[in-house]
DNA sequence: TTCTTTGTGGAGTGATTAGTCAATCTAAAT
DNA sequence: ATTTAGATTGACTAATCACTCCACAAAGAA
């Protein structure tokens, strides 16, 4: 029991140690020796816990997403109606980045390397169907703008990582309600029908 | 004369070879002895142009921006009014990543690694007072949306970003004027005052 | 206790890398 | 023809890295 704790512990604190340094200098110019360093563990130890170096990246990568996924549509589905839900998801998605600002910065780098294995394609796609389905709903309703569903969660996502990194540079408006309320109304207002 | 292309030609070469290894592999990946072999120039020779990697790195980041900057502000100026010169910009654009995608990618890929040095804040700002003139124009006129000016550019931005890469992923879209046309007045509307 | 499994440490290794350097080549200028 | 300056080469080096290996510790099972 103890040793499992402590076991986890440091598991955990090498995955947090590696995304602290990735996120500042990269996958590549991150020794493991830092890492473990940073860790507070030996060099073995992290070899104990990842076989390679790629493999403690995509673990670092899958665990990030799943929690990402987890907090980011918790509660979306009693939402009543479609805008009710997407404003859910967009605060939850805002407040996210927010919160954990290395999760997102980790998650925005890794997702633009080449670094990206298959393992990731498929995990991307493992969530992707949540949003598809809510675009679907929306269009049939007649509350979203009829345009095809993967264009939309394309143009919308990306919208969300420019709000997102436009509150990283200005950290004045991140608690600022008004403003978030009118950045979602811009974002509700360009896929919402007319 | 035929020295000085020569010379250019073999520059030339290493940063051409650099960007199609970059994109593949990103930067850490990539070793100088692999640029120069693709370049087919020897080792030293790329130290004789670049001092170190990571200037080759910028400098090609830098070139890369200027190029874009020149072909997709191509004309905007002569454009009568806001929206003919947004849809000017925009289709620049889409179609300067679409006929240069590695030239896309890199940009995209170097913008989000954590290699980015001060030298690249400069350089951003430095382009970024067309895009600001533009839609501070947009908003005096009463054609765009009043929200921050800054903001909107963030958002525009990631908004055009995010149609390059669905194209990339949907080649049958990339020729289909009707379908370019349609994304556009979906980026329109979504910056455009009722 | 004794055995077994699992965790932990850190020195060590072979491979790889950015960058150097001295020698050679090219071509234009005097 | 001679000189000069820059271009080009590739072998070389010092440093760094991912990963291994083996000794030892901890703790539960027998």
């Amino acid at each position: 029991m103890i040793s499992q704790s402590k076991l986890e512990n440091k598991r955990e604190r090498i995955l947090l140690a590696a995304r602290r340094l990735f996120v500042n200098q990269g996958f590549h110019s991150t020794p493991t020796s830092a890492i473990a360093r940073e860790a507070s563990v030996a060099n073995g130890t992290l070899f104990h816990y990842f076989n390679t170096k790629e493999e403690l990246i995509n673990t670092l990568y899958k665990e990030t997403k799943r929690s990402f996924f987890t907090i980011t549509t918790a509660g979306v589905e009693n939402e009543k109606n479609i805008k009710r839900k997407v404003r859910l998801l967009w605060y939850n998605t805002v407040k996210w980045a927010l919160n954990r600002p290395q999760d997102f910065l980790f998650i925005q780098q890794y997702s633009n390397s080449p670094f990206i294995s298959q393992l990731t394609q498929e995990d991307i796609s493992e969530h992707i169907g949540f949003y598809h389905d809510l675009i679907d709903q929306g269009k049939e309703k007649g509350t979203l703008k009829d345009i095809p569903t993967d264009l939309m969660y394309q143009l919308t996502t990306y919208q969300i990582y420019g709000i997102i990194n436009y509150l990283f540079q200005h950290k004045e408006f991140q608690n600022n309600s008004t403003y978030l309320s009118m950045a979602f109304e811009f974002y509700w207002e360009s896929i919402a029908k007319k």
